[in-house]
DNA sequence: TTGTAAGCGTTATCAT
DNA sequence: ATGATAACGCTTACAA
């Protein structure tokens, strides 16, 4: 920077006011100093700018793993929406160690993040620890917390387990079960609220002995679908609470020669590549990812502006797609 | 940091020597420190720290794409590598698009990054002009890059190839095709080389024929196991050089009533979790993906100090893994 | 419109 | 072993 000055013939605050555009400058001197950053290549130092203005102009993502499709997705568009405003993302996963998790924020948190997003929370508390000790904003997504004082963005779970129901239902099925996530989750409960009250205004009951609790894996989709049959040899219709059990839950039936649609229609949730790929294509509810990453980071740096002070829950409405796996009965 | 330096009566300089724990401090006032760091719940300010020791513990990564197995792996476990030595991780991808990835590096660039770790590089030019006109270290990865100045990682890809032809020519398979990737893109040419290399060993031939130019995508698989079969209907196994293209050939398959592995032997590359959820399970080869980061950080971390000059290519062996699309002929 | 100078929170140098 | 001080590269009153 002080080359650049130097070579313009104007002070270092002159080269920063051209720079940040805020402070009128006189034309020609303005052309001076652009000539001159671009003879040098000149890079401000976003270090020094951060230490000096107190932003990084970086946003935390914390994440439980990677190589997944919900969390790439949210990876993905997060970093489209930090990018397109001006940030950059630092990722962390934690692989569900709290240890790794705190220092993660620590290190974030010394490193003058200006927020953080957090997903799938397992430790409200630490959460809290984050926004009562420091001045960090936070945004939660894909996972409704309880506390009302943290701001997240979700999906309305319960409406997604609607859609499905609703669709079910409309096709006439009577007996129907599902797989869900883990029942600790908010998430698979209410996604299960919603399928069963749906359901409910078909005529159709969803009892515990037509649930089967997976785990958000494939595994768990093949050993629900063979207990719901046990259960209940004349299902008709099973929803599994994401794509991937869906495709647990056909590998099971096609293990046994069921045919699906025709014996039993099947639907997911995530809309994962694998829904178009495999044979059938898999009806399915989708989540609107880029939106919540969208309205996530705008939360969050509005929050950091000080321009709201929302907390509490953002809901987004999920969406059906209907493919090949469900049939009238 | 002058709050805790009060509070321990000691000066600013000692509180950073127990910080940093490279200069002899008295163990009293050592004790005195901690406790007030403790007390105040005092974070160094890493903005701070890195403009003065010119480090800022920051890796930046590049890539294509997020939502994608091989992209996913490497940011999951090059992230992994990076924290376990104290540096944090800003991705960018650049969905292909080159004024993107540009403004991206800039960003790394200015923000002090300690280095670069590029996937897929593109544009060559773009990543040299890194090299040539900054001082950060960039380690390339995934790609195979023409230039010895460039340091990268990347599998063996040709001995991937062989791996295949070997398992499928020691089966006794005489008629092969193969579905490849863009062969503008190195790494599909010495795969295809290796495969043919492997079968001439056990006499049989891959023609160009037998040869099928995919995109790495689901469909492509599909469209290649037609465009194979119209030309060698006697044809016995398919390679696929990624697995998403070996489920496309699969799908194909299935539509037209061949069964796998009976009718055909088939095999995929990189063993995504989809490999092991299809029936049949597929054989297929692997990379090393944790290797490979580990590799490629500790490489990147030694050019940054200085105790490596390396360029050039280093080498990661596939691995071989036998499932059940494949049997004797 | 422009320049001067102080300060952001660290670390490194040089004394003591 | 510890402290005072300058410097890292930028922004921002304040003055001119």
């Amino acid at each position: 920077m002080k080359d650049v000055a130097k070579l313009a013939n104007v002070s270092e605050s002159t080269v920063s006011r051209v720079i940040n555009r805020n402070i009128p400058v006189d034309t020609s001197t303005r052309r001076r100093v652009e000539a001159a950053i671009q003879k040098l290549d000149y890079k401000p130092n976003l270090l020094a700018k951060g230490l000096r203005i107190k932003r990084s102009h970086l946003i935390g993502l914390v994440v439980p793993e990677i190589v997944h499709h919900t969390f790439s997705s949210f990876i993905q568009y997060i970093e489209e929406s930090a990018v397109s405003r001006g940030y950059n993302l630092i990722i962390g996963n934690h692989k569900d160690d709290p240890g790794l998790e705190e220092s993660f924020i620590d290190m974030l948190v010394r490193r003058n993040v200006d927020g953080i997003i957090f997903t799938r929370v397992s430790d409200e508390n630490g959460v809290m620890k984050v926004i009562d000790r420091t001045r960090v904003p936070v945004v939660v997504i894909d996972r409704a917390v309880e506390r009302e004082q943290l701001a997240s963005v979700v999906l309305d779970n319960y409406k997604a387990g609607a859609l499905a129901g609703e669709h079910l239902g409309g096709l006439g099925h009577r007996v129907l079960g599902c797989v869900t996530g883990p029942l600790k989750i908010a998430l698979s409960r209410e996604r299960l609220a919603g399928f069963r009250d749906a359901l409910a205004r078909h005529g159709a009951s969803v009892d515990d002995d037509s649930v089967f609790e997976g785990d958000f894996k494939f595994e768990s989709g093949v050993r629900g679908a063979a207990a719901l049959l046990e259960r209940h040899p004349r299902m008709t219709a099973i929803w599994a609470q994401n794509d991937l059990m869906a495709v647990g839950v056909l590998k099971h039936l096609q293990n046994i020669g069921r045919a699906v649609p025709r014996d039993m229609s099947l639907m997911g949730m995530d809309d994962i590549i694998l829904a178009r790929m495999i044979t059938p294509a898999l009806t399915t509810v989708t989540q609107p990812f880029e939106q919540i990453c969208e309205k996530a980071v705008e939360l969050l740096l509005a929050l950091k502006e000080g321009e709201s002070t929302f907390s509490g829950r953002i809901t987004m409405d999920p969406d059906l797609i209907v493919r090949d796996s469900t049939s009238a009965i």
